[in-house]
DNA sequence: TCTGTTTTTTACCATTTGGTCAAGGCACGA
DNA sequence: TCGTGCCTTGACCAAATGGTAAAAAACAGA
């Protein structure tokens, strides 16, 4: 058995076997996002997939192995807008777009938010790893940027690691509490306001102004 | 049967009965906060109260029933400071109040808080009816109070319904994503700094001055 | 077409889990 | 002391669920 979740040699995997590892945790995403680990069946995974459920153990050594393979495929295009925070604009339009890109993977990848949300909320049981060797040192690594740009006076001082959790926080919230949103908002123009929202929250508490 | 998910009838219960529903009410509420409704088992919580499984039937009249119990019972609880926001101080200070408040019971009672968090994550399945009925109004009623205070120039100009969205977001992070805070941040004085931070974060924004 | 390999399915298995039942304690008033 | 009614439990059950085995089917290369 490889290390990656599968139960196939990772080597030179065939045009039907790519195919099917996809169509898998496509329907596991829907699934794990929906009902978190526990609550999830093979079944429900099977159906989804277009599959019999033997079928999908034979793509992966089992149910634990999706949720794996599903968290570490997915994780890098989720910190991918911190891994660019501050790559290119000035440090004010950095943060701004940073939150801006947030807000849209709200919006476009829900079903992420919620699948990351499930696994932070029971104890990240099976992302510790990940999030210690993957996400700490790009978290520290981008709040020494932050500090600095505080001690040189080019934004407002704020407490960068707590400033990050709440642009997390304000952002993933609409993809993660969708279902009170929901009951709580208007749909229309929902996006369109938040937008305006999070610049109306953000935007001022940069101003190097309050110093 | 009764209606609020006991198997006895709910006049006159006897010491006994309220104590060990309280036990079982709070065992449930660590099961379910730390594993959701469908990763927590009755033994798990007949473990944690102590008492055996059939007994733990003989009070409610099954899993679900616990369930919807410990969300009508907390539910109250959980919203009170949102109740109370304006009835004393003046708009921002209500304001400040409340956002402490919310902080405050993210700290005192992060279970409560992941038990609602798991329940809207998976689409608030068993909680449709309570948002619809006792949240909804409320949050309706404060908006319109927050929109009054932006009206009359009180506080700066901001999205009422967001705005309050935004502060559940902040504050209950703090409780929902402990695991994800507690690799990423040192723990010591964490709590004193979070509401530092928050203080930076929402008191800024109320003043009328960028209008 | 024949042959070996990959993919898919049918039939099953073992465990977990929510829930039931009938019998056994146990407190307390007569 | 004896019932009587509330409380508790050991033994059990049926369904759901993760997973397996082996054979059938599909496929690729010669």
């Amino acid at each position: 058995m490889a290390a990656d979740g599968t139960a196939l040699p990772a080597k030179g995997r065939s045009r039907i076997q790519e195919r099917n590892r996809t169509r898998i945790l496509d329907a596991a995403l829907d699934v794990f996002s929906a009902h978190g680990f526990r609550g999830a069946t093979l079944d429900q995974i099977a159906e989804r997939a277009g599959m019999s459920k033997p079928n999908i153990l034979y793509y992966f050594d089992g149910k634990e192995a999706i949720h794996v393979a599903l968290l570490g495929a997915l994780m890098e295009t989720w910190i991918a807008p911190l891994r660019a925070l501050g790559q290119t604009a000035e440090p004010k339009a950095a943060l701004m777009d940073y939150i801006h890109a947030k807000l849209e993977m709200s919006r476009t990848m829900p079903r992420e938010s919620r699948l990351f949300a499930n696994e932070i909320l029971q104890g990240a049981p099976r992302m510790g790893p990940h999030l210690e060797s993957e996400l700490k040192p790009l978290f520290d690594e981008k709040c020494a940027l932050i500090r600095g740009w505080v001690s040189t006076r080019r934004i407002a001082p704020i407490d960068a690691e707590h400033f990050l959790m709440t642009i997390w926080a304000v952002t993933q919230h609409y993809a993660d509490f969708e279902a009170q949103i929901d009951t709580l908002v208007p749909r229309d123009a929902h996006w369109a306001r938040a937008r305006r929202h999070v610049d109306a929250v953000f935007a001022p508490m940069l101003e190097p102004g309050a110093d």
